[in-house]
DNA sequence: GCAAGGTC
């Protein structure tokens, strides 16, 4: 009974301080509290925790393991506007903790109808190393009387807030919750998220509910569909890493791959005429350019070029020299990384994302998934460079750099977590691809911080008779990045010296004939610029998109590294086009991506939108088994 | 055996 009486008013001081706090933390109010608070942090990683941590610490932090090995519990004393003198600790969890998944009845591929699926029961699942990082959270929770989710403010960020929440709040009913929101880990962000504390926001988390749920229903309904369909029609593909899948994300980023290829087969060359006028000057040769460019009739192509012949003398109308730039490269985050070593080191985005996380966990460069293209002020760049100035292929460079003092081309974009890509330390022993890789990210590194090339472009417009043709040089006056900066290229051309209404009888006046040729298949870069416009995946993932469909054979790479569809792709992509479902477009993905937009502002219940979705892909799916035939006759075409 | 999204 005593010790029932004692409980009793403990939740009761617990309640009534809970309630004092809240309404604290909406008036901002600034009153005295008479004893320390304890609060529980929760980061999406382990390195926001610890730098998180040290910010509000002010380097008093006690670390402790936590019952997973990379999740440390950082304990630090900090005094809070509202809550007072707190008593902190801040853990992490590693992304989600939990991922959904069919119960065992459905499980098994052959354990109902595909289209069960799309209604089948779900259920959250954890894996052994989450339940390491839950029980740690379950163990400090139980301790504290306020939880603050500090996971990446971006949509997944609260949907991990929440999975926190559920597994804290289970622990520990009475946590009163907070959310901090912040978009980059220095002094100021922090304590300003600190002190201006939100609650967390249930609808963002809702929308990601929602895609979770419905990627994989659909992803499995189909791949199921499409697979045991196929194997049946084809025995010979029933190995079972034939799989034929289908995801929101697959499927679009191989429509780019085949609308490519397909522009190309179909594509019907134009002939079309153009004129050059030859004048060589002081020992140089000037090729004018026609300012109509080309034009597509012959006949209109031969009167002017007659014209022109009547009168052949040129006159120098006019001469305009003025000063360019090109510029240095932004610091890099993850895209321009995997866009880079696609492009110029021929080494692919998957492949080099490996080897980035190598040079990461090695200590040479910083963490690699980064959305950041910006230095934060706080970044001690001039260490960076300083670390460089013992190579002796670019030492010199960063010596430079350093003496003109580091001057960031910076750019807009943050996540809260990682500074762009960039070395830490340096690395003479490295080989193959590795050395080539953080060869390219020291080089980008100190590009960026030095000077835009400048140059001086003239051009010079002549007419003859009345036609108009102009000529253009360059002149570099200061390589300065481009001396590091290998792999951009910008070359003078030489061009000779006119006066404004020189008159002079060119050498040569040329029709020339030629026609238009067929775009290029697809690039790894050029298509991961694509994804990156339509929305498909995320920047962590579009690597794996790719790879997934080539893993698929779906896509292959040619010998010249261009994207190009296998059989399967395009069959695939008409199949669905055929019996009237642009499954391969863009816009179904844009679609949900809206619906989970209007989720997040309120405007859309997640129910309503997820029982919409999932019924407009079943009856995608009903239509499928209808024209299954139709479907599978156009993927086998292909084959 | 299936998706996409976190992160180690």
């Amino acid at each position: 009974m005593k010790y029932l009486l004692k409980n009793i008013t403990k939740c009761l001081k617990q309640i009534s301080f809970c309630r004092r706090l809240c309404s604290d933390v909406k008036s901002g109010s600034d009153s005295q509290r008479s004893s320390m608070v304890n609060v529980l942090s929760v980061a999406e990683k382990n390195d926001v925790a610890k730098n998180v941590a040290n910010i509000l610490g002010a380097g008093a932090v006690r670390v402790r393991n936590g019952l997973s090995p990379y999740n440390k519990c950082y304990e630090i004393s900090v005094r809070h506007q509202t809550l007072g003198d707190c008593r902190m600790v801040m853990t992490s969890v590693c992304g989600h903790l939990f991922n959904y998944d069919f119960t065992s009845d459905h499980k098994k591929w052959w354990s109902c109808e595909p289209k069960s699926l799309f209604q089948a029961p779900i259920v959250q699942t954890c894996n052994d190393s989450n339940q390491r990082i839950k029980s740690t959270l379950e163990r400090e929770a139980k301790r504290c009387q306020v939880l603050i989710i500090w996971t990446d403010c971006d949509r997944e960020g609260e949907n991990i807030g929440f999975e926190v929440i559920t597994v804290c709040r289970a622990a520990n009913p009475r946590l009163d919750i907070f959310r901090a929101h912040f978009s980059e880990i220095t002094v100021p962000a922090i304590n300003r998220a600190f002190n201006a504390l939100n609650r967390p926001n249930k609808k963002v988390s809702d929308a990601v509910d929602v895609r979770q749920k419905l990627d994989l229903r659909l992803g499995a309904a189909f791949t199921r569909f499409l697979t045991l369909e196929l194997q049946q029609m084809r025995p010979q593909m029933k190995d079972n890493k034939n799989i034929v899948s289908y995801g929101s994300c697959q499927f679009p980023t191989l429509g780019f791959v085949v609308d490519r290829f397909k522009q190309r087969e179909n594509f019907v060359p134009q002939k079309f005429w153009s004129i050059d006028v030859h004048y060589k000057k002081d020992g140089i040769n000037a090729n004018f350019n026609w300012k109509r460019v080309r034009v597509f009739c012959e006949q209109s192509c031969l009167a002017v070029m007659t014209k022109v012949m009547d009168s052949p003398e040129a006159v120098v109308t006019h001469i305009n020299t003025r000063r360019r730039s090109k510029w240095r490269p932004q610091p890099m985050d993850t895209v321009t990384f995997e866009r880079s070593v696609s492009s110029k080191l021929k080494i692919n985005a998957k492949k080099a994302m490996g080897i980035a996380e190598k040079l990461y966990t090695s200590g040479f460069i910083s963490y690699p998934r980064t959305e950041t293209n910006k230095f934060a002020p706080e970044l001690n760049l001039t260490n960076y460079c300083q670390i460089q100035t013992a190579s002796p292929i670019w030492g010199q460079f960063a010596q430079r750099v350093l003496t003109n003092g580091p001057n960031p081309r910076n750019g807009t974009k943050s996540d809260q977590a990682h500074p762009p890509i960039h070395p830490t330390k340096y690395a003479p022993n490295l080989s193959g691809d590795d050395k080539r890789i953080y060869e390219l990210i020291v080089r980008h590194f100190l590009a960026s911080l030095d000077k835009d090339a400048v140059g001086y472009e003239t051009t010079i417009d002549i007419c003859i008779n009345e036609e108009f043709f102009s000529l253009s040089g360059l002149r570099i006056e200061e390589k300065n990045y481009l001396e590091i900066y290998i792999y951009d290229k910008w070359t003078d051309k030489e061009i000779p010296r006119f006066n404004q209404n020189e008159r002079f009888i060119p050498d040569s006046i040329m029709m020339t004939d030629g026609q238009t040729t067929a775009p290029e298949l697809l690039t790894e870069a050029q298509l991961i610029a694509l994804m990156e416009k339509h929305g498909i995946g995320t920047d962590a993932t579009h690597a794996e998109h790719i790879e997934k469909i080539k893993e698929r054979h779906y896509i292959t790479e040619t010998p010249d590294r261009r994207l190009k569809p296998e059989g399967l792709g395009v069959g695939l992509v008409d199949g669905y086009d055929e019996i009237g479902y642009q499954m391969s477009k863009p816009n179904l993905r844009a679609a949900l991506e809206k619906d989970l937009k209007d989720i997040c502002d309120g405007i859309k219940n997640p129910d309503v939108v997820l029982m919409s979705q999932i019924s407009e892909y079943e009856k995608v799916f009903n239509e499928s088994i209808k024209h299954k035939t139709k479907l599978f006759e156009a993927v086998v075409r292909k084959l």
